[in-house]
RNA sequence: GGGGCUGUAGCUCAGCUGGUUAGAGUGCCGGUCUGUCACACCGGAGGUCGCGGGUUCAAGUCCCGUCAGCCCCGCCA
């Protein structure tokens, strides 16, 4: 039916004769002429129509083809004229002048248009999904979700190459109490039960490993019945993986070579390999566990530098076994009294009580803590044209809060990052955090993740707050990427920490006596991993949110516009199921 | 669950302190036009101002409620 694809035609292709399909983009009707410029997925290319090649039939029908219509193009790849080039599109060298022109499919007048008149603003994006078909005709969302496909046929190239074998897993599973809401499936065969679908593959690849498969991988849907954000959607894309008889060190290779092998595949370029850093360490440096790397501005500990100085919000922070901890901006005296004061509102919505500021201009220092005794630049270790930051307090405060004002300080003085792609392992992670609400301490992740060796007489003797785990973190340039551990293999440990999660030996044996059942079978060490995939998508393609990586994604209410999920049933299945719906 | 922003022609938007017949660009329809590429030019049609209620002599504009989309907090072991 056709010989090329639109946006493939080169100058080389002069003189050929072919056939095209594609949608018209758009028309420039100049009477004697006609120009359509057809578009497929690869591109654009201009179609001419004139009375000395053109049949005048065949002129009639281009004349009343409206945008978008579909239409068959039989014609020759001709060169432009030297004046009539468009350094603009990769097929500006030439034309295709049609001898006929079929239409195949024809379009209604488009609700959202597909071609935008420049500068204008994007459809509203509540249309783009109603009119999904046509918001997914536009070359960006096709090069975004081209791309998609060429990622996920590199991760399945790259992990199939070191051996790992991807192992379809079930949707309809065992709802699990802890952890995200579950999406739940009512059952007909079995009325009052339910399915789950599945948070993710977690316990399927951890019964892989004991069944002895060595090295899974999946490219794996997880659903999650939360509220959504920009980043955020109900249903999404892991890579998953999991491998046996493996320490961290294994795990990180595998992710390193998956995730270099992703940005190639981008057409990036990673060096400078991934960086280590403790939990503690990135804490104490950078106030998150997800700290942006490509920018220095870590934070120190002034504790001592600025003890006894006569400012009583620091002596008495460190009287109550707090810390000073303060960020230096090199360059931040710039930054006028407005905006300094906007980031310290960063930090105190991030709990802070104060932050006190320093500023040196020339030899001058000028801000509340200029007043403290005996203080001089040496003593802050301030460069001229530098603003400190300080926090007093303890660091479960101080830390986090620094952290938000050195996000906001990088944003607010536009710093120029040092690298272009810096990648991070965050490791031992505590095995327990406390609940902000209840303070009690609850498991920081999911409760099979192993705790570190070191600590494990800890977790006996109860001192949870001590315990290291072998979870660990891939960290972006400040994203999250994903996350993942060396599992629990130790059927009693488990069942420990079942207990010590609050559940009885019954309820952890009706809800997870599968695994435990598993573990007793003769388990391999395993660890694994999981990336989340359609975040790694949004930002390898520069998309401002993950809908514009998603085919059909939902809205942030979590509904399909375009087909109208979620919907009313027949009050007939309902009852079939054994269900009452509640007004 | 809470907070914020937005909703006016098919689309993108303007519409002042409440005041005559709600505008522009683009798209659409008709016409002229042989080198355009956001073609140009001439003419035309097109409106439940998201929806419901209230205040007022008078509401696109003010108030209350509601729906939808987006953003943020909570939530996402």
């Amino acid at each position: 039916m056709r010989t090329h694809r639109c946006g493939a035609l080169r100058a080389t292709h002069a003189g050929q004769e072919v056939r095209l399909g594609g949608w018209v983009h758009r028309r420039r009707d100049l009477g004697g002429l006609i120009f359509l410029d057809l578009r497929d997925r690869d591109g654009i290319v201009q179609v001419t129509l004139g009375p000395d090649w053109t049949p005048p039939e065949v002129m009639e029908r281009a004349a009343g083809v409206g945008a978008e219509t579909v239409v068959l193009v039989k014609g020759v790849v001709a060169l432009r004229p030297e004046t009539a080039r468009n350094r603009e599109l990769p097929t500006g060298d030439v034309e295709v002048k049609a001898v006929d022109l079929a239409i195949a499919g024809r379009a209604s007048t488009p609700a959202i248009p597909v071609a935008r008149v420049k500068g204008e603003e994007l459809p509203a994006e509540e249309l783009r999904l109603l009119h999904r078909h046509l918001d997914l005709r536009r070359p960006e969302l096709q090069r975004n979700l081209a791309l998609r496909h060429r990622l996920l046929q590199r991760a399945r190239a790259t992990l199939s190459a070191l051996d790992f074998y991807e192992i379809e897993t079930p949707i309809l599973t065992k709802p699990t109490p802890e952890g995200a809401r579950d999406y739940l499936v009512p059952s007909r065969l079995h009325r009052g039960e339910f399915y789950a679908l599945p948070q993710s593959p977690q316990l399927y690849k951890q019964i892989l490993m004991i069944a002895g498969f060595d090295r899974y991988f999946q490219i794996a849907r997880c659903f999650r019945d939360e509220d959504l954000r920009s980043d955020r959607q109900p249903e999404f894309t892991q890579i998953d993986l999991e491998a046996s008889f493996v320490a961290p060190e294994d795990v990180y290779a595998v992710v390193e070579a998956v995730l270099t092998a992703l940005w190639e595949e981008a057409g990036e370029t990673v060096s400078g390999g991934f960086r280590r850093l403790s939990y503690r360490e990135a804490m104490e440096s950078y106030g998150t566990d997800k700290p942006d790397l490509r920018f220095g501005l870590a934070i120190s500990d002034l504790s001592e530098r600025f003890r006894g100085r006569g400012f009583d919000a620091f002596d008495s922070a460190l009287a109550s076994n707090g810390k000073i901890r303060a960020i230096r901006l090199p360059g931040g005296a710039v930054l006028s009294r407005k905006e300094v004061d906007a980031l310290i509102a960063e930090g105190k919505a991030a709990g802070a009580s104060g932050v006190a500021t320093l500023k040196r201009e020339g030899d001058r220092l000028s801000g509340p803590l200029a007043k403290l005794e005996g203080m001089t630049a040496e003593l802050a270790e301030l460069n001229d044209g530098d603003l400190l930051l300080a926090v007093a307090g303890p660091d479960s405060v101080a830390l986090p809060s620094l952290g938000r004002v050195r996000t906001a300080a990088i944003a607010r003085l536009k710093l120029q990052p040092r690298e272009k792609h810096v990648f991070a392992w965050i490791e031992q992670f505590p095995l327990f955090e406390r609940d902000p609400e209840s303070g009690t301490l609850v498991f920081a992740h999911h409760p099979f993740t192993a705790p570190h060796p070191d600590d494990v007489p800890r977790l006996m003797a109860g001192e949870l707050e001590q315990v290291r785990s072998l979870h660990y973190d891939v960290v972006y340039n400040g994203v999250e990427l994903g996350s993942g551990s060396i599992r629990i293999t130790d059927p009693e440990l488990q069942r420990k920490v079942f207990e010590l999660l609050g559940l009885s030996r019954d309820e952890a044996e009706a809800r997870f006596g599968f695994l435990l059942r598993a573990l007793e079978a003769g388990a391999p060490p395993h660890g694994g991993f999981a990336i989340g995939f359609d975040r790694v998508v949004m930002l390898l393609a520069g998309a401002e949110s993950l809908r514009d990586v998603i085919a059909f994604p939902k809205t942030t209410a979590a509904r399909a516009l375009f087909e109208g999920a979620p919907t009313a049933v027949d009050p007939q299945e309902i009852a079939e199921l054994g269900l009452k719906v509640l007004p």
